[in-house]
DNA sequence: ACAGCCATGTAACTTGTTACATGATTTT
DNA sequence: AAAATCATGTAACAAGTTACATGGCTGT
């Protein structure tokens, strides 16, 4: 929900063809991710097809110019005027795989724990190199990766202080306290033993 | 990538049917955010389609139960294994969209950094608020529902710091550093005329 | 009888993403 | 001439999500 938009605001700075806009798009987001050049080309059509963006003629150089369209730049300031709000709908992964995981009986929480906090360590040790080998340059190009690179980090800390959050919590139950039945209401005789390669 | 996961992880317990399999995930992660029904069945077709779980028979209530088999059950196995990663495809909505907006020059990026702090903070607040209703009881449900809010929480204050953060930084630079110019080849002849309603 | 939940399913659609084909232009 | 990059496009797929149809069962 953010490539197709972003696009359509570069878009709505004047016309492009499709591979500038994939390196635009790559600068302005501080080229911490770069976009797969065949995801422009699809985007454009679905703009167009949605009425935001209108296919140009070609230049004398082949290239494709891409207009936007007046709709379109209404959905750029509707993009820019309004929030991006992270409603009940959605979902972190981590989130739910560790409420998920602690729900599992016979499942070692413990662990699943461990192993993502060396991932997210070595995340956030690896951004806070990066941040700190980019920060000479003032470039707008390097102010964009900065500010991407700050929004990573702050989650990365956030992510390893939520783990110790919940390491701490699970410590303090039972481990017992986690065995959830399945059953809303479960047939009386037992579960079918699991089937396999039938 | 973690309701296809979860459910997997949930038949690992043992068969389920499909209405039962969405109280379960519902309960288990806290019921914060509920599945549409529809999305079980089709997740347990797609499951199926990979040969991680097998449709078994109806009971005499009618209800279709379904099994995991042993790739599903490696399957789940190498998820609760394997930590999350969050490398360079992971796409931040929000900042994309503030680096983007920071390098388009006709843009008040102050404004639009004011109406997502609004939005966060109120996020913000609400969640402190579920939160601290929700303390009381101590089941293991409760704990599910609380660590998927302390997460929430966690990202909401890495959020509203790190747009502190970003504000700090656009105002010490100077608003025309921003305005990065399109061309990474331009034609000469000046951009055509937005055209509309052809 | 009627409302409402339980339960299964289908069809369509969104955005993101990749792999591949194809040719032109540029660089070495 | 070969290799790399520029540039456009196509085809397919993944995962999430919703809207809708359909019927059974339950409580009032």
């Amino acid at each position: 929900m953010s490539v197709r938009q972003s696009l359509l605001a570069i878009l709505d700075q004047g016309p492009c063809y499709g591979y500038q806009l994939k390196h635009e798009y790559d600068r302005r987001t501080g080229a911490t991710s770069t976009l797969n050049v065949g995801q422009i080309y699809n985007t454009l059509e679905r703009l167009e097809r949605d009425g935001l963006v209108r296919r140009g003629e070609a230049d004398e150089r082949g290239h494709v110019y891409w207009q936007i369209t007046e709709d379109g730049s209404l959905e750029v300031a509707r993009w820019l005027a309004s929030p991006v709000v992270r409603n009940s709908t959605t979902r972190d992964e981590l989130a739910v795989k560790l409420a998920v995981a602690a729900t599992l009986p016979g499942t070692d929480v413990a662990a699943v724990i461990r192993a993502q906090r060396v991932e997210s360590l070595a995340q956030l040790h690896a951004l806070q190199q990066a941040r700190y080998r980019g920060e000479s340059a003032g470039g707008p190009e390097e102010l964009a990766w900065s500010l991407v690179m700050d929004s990573m980090l702050f989650a990365a800390e956030a992510e390893t202080r939520w783990l110790d959050r919940v390491e701490e919590r699970l410590s303090q139950h039972p481990a017992t306290a986690f065995s959830l039945a399945l059953t809303t209401e479960r047939p009386k005789r037992g579960r079918p033993a699991r089937v396999d390669a039938a």
